[in-house]
DNA sequence: AATGAATGAGAGTTCATTCAT
DNA sequence: AATGAATGAACTCTCATTCAT
């Protein structure tokens, strides 16, 4: 039984090796810089030993993808023992904003990449981005039944208060403000602070 | 004299023909997929005529996107004559949004896509999106001294806005709600009204 | 009858017209950067037009390769007055190599370049180059009657001289001595200088 | 053991095929003509497998004009053990030639085409190339020293004889002469021999 | 388990040239 | 006489992927 598991350990480390490449190559260079051939080249592997691990250049992308939403959802979690559901909310904002600015590649990959995000509907594999969605609905229900934000559709108000963090990072990432690096993320969490602000009841 | 002016004509048709063809190619296959080649296969002609109007690739999308940006501004200023400063900023809100749903590509080419955006604001030809955030910013002043809506800093006031925005365009694009097509567009009022109503003093 | 000379004359001044601009281009931008664009973009008529003149890309080229014998020979003539033959001879040698550093581009188009010389060797048009040949031939000949350089075979002599000379101007122009472009002359002459001074008897 | 050897035996015997196949196409089409396409045509292989085996079309360029110096820097060291400085620098005029003329592609590429010899010059690796011309300087000073050839500038005499006998070459090359064929080398050779007679003290 | 070798497909671009007008 | 419009053929190079070993 022993040796099963080890090799199957080291199948997963090889794997988990390739996807830490990959993302290196991500951030480093940017996503249209990353090749099989460039990945296996950071690894010091050759390229077709890439395939032995993952069937394809978009089953690694897609991977990455769940990794993503994997460290998403661990920062919402850690949010989620605020018992006060507004601010909750506005902590669930700063968590996003911060994911995301924090992390541009996976963001991209997990929201704004045409590529990925179509093969991942496709697959039906969306559940990881649902569970941090209804976690947001949940919030938003809670406030809303506390009075602390007008009453509304929650669905329709679970849209614009994603939109609205989703809009932050995507200017953010894309760079079509003028914030200078470092103010980035101060300005997002003003612009939160103001938009919490005006929504409190 | 006719002569010269239908061949400027010609011209002027041929070269929207190719950009109609690209943008065709566009929706039906995504951005990775538009290349020369295949526009020139769409329009059955050979991808050297294509350089005979225009100078390289960069140029058709840069053409795109300034033609992107003067609709974007046209359905903007058609609102601007509303005189309420809060309703002004609604209908300038839904202006942005049914634009960028009624032309998905031409919103992916301005405000998504890396490629062009990098040429872009490197060309310092930003000037036409400018534009368009200095009206949103002058509306947000106007709504905030008429005490509409609370008061703040405009500048980000204004990121918030845009990315409240851009952020349900984006999310509709990208296809990462689970709206039907067709409701779309009201999901989208809807959730901006929500967000007018709250915001609202 | 003065019709058909007009004509005649504006047709042969566009030909020159034509040559004078492939001919800067060349020495601007280097002989793999004539194109029939290019020349044409130069004189400000279309691409097709230079076909009106020129049956094609290589007759422009024979035509200036023509043209630089032309000049080659005059100055060469120039020099055939001197009295003295070994003193003839070397002013040959002089105006030959001071030929060719001064009109690298036609010395280049006459001796070095493949393709034009395949074409010319080809239609037995060397006939202007023989005739500058010829003249070397004559005053080696003259030197050796009068006993100014050893006697041997005049062919032979006639090879190694050219040779020398040859060897020269296509060693400055391909850059492959480290002489700054202004001693190259100079440096040139010292070397026919020393040349001659062994050579005589 | 054996097998990483004959990988790599494997590996150099395909890059020595490439090689071969490079120069062929350039014996038989010029310059010009040498395209990777062609080269993959010629090997039937496909193009981009040359990129297995060469970075990019100017390794192996540059490849081939290292191995032509090292060819013509062997042929020269054959002959340094000749004990008189003149007759010494008789035999490195002969060797000289025989190699150009032997080898006429390989000169072609080293020192007349215009391309290779700028990426080679700029890459600072033109030393292949001055390891013969300094052998050269050396031989002209011992003769000048041993009084055999009358004294002066030993760059610029060295400068006079290298144009001298590249100028033969490249004469021979362009086939400006009308020697035939087989008489090239015989008709080369007495012009040195002519040469060296004159200029013998 | 790993890989060296290979490739088809495709990218953007430039060229000399033709021909109807 | 002049040209606008068009093109086929070529260029270098990169990619994801396969397969025998």
């Amino acid at each position: 039984m022993g040796i099963i598991e080890r090799k199957e350990r080291e199948k997963s480390e090889m794997k988990q090796f390739i996807l830490d490449a990959a993302m290196n190559l991500f951030i480093e260079e940017g996503f249209e810089n990353v090749s099989i051939r460039r990945i296996a080249d950071k690894i010091e592997y050759s390229p077709a030993t890439i395939y032995l691990y993952f069937k394809d250049k978009d089953e690694i992308l897609f991977t990455l993808h769940v990794a993503g939403f994997e460290l998403l959802h661990k920062k919402q979690k850690a949010i989620q023992s605020e018992s006060d559901a507004l601010l909750r909310l506005k902590k669930h904002a700063e968590a996003y904003v911060s994911f995301g600015i924090e992390n541009p590649e996976y963001y991209q990959l997990m929201f704004i990449m045409p590529g990925p995000i179509a093969k991942i509907t496709m697959a039906n594999e969306w559940s990881c981005g649902i569970r941090s969605y209804d976690l947001l609905k949940e919030n938003i229900k809670d406030a809303m039944e506390k009075n602390q934000i007008p009453k509304g559709d929650v669905e329709i108000a679970a849209f614009g208060f994603w939109s609205f963090v989703h809009g932050i990072v995507s200017l953010l990432i894309r760079h079509l403000t003028f914030f200078p690096q470092e103010s980035r993320l101060p300005m997002s969490l003003s612009a939160i602070d103001y938009f919490m602000h005006t929504i409190k009841k």
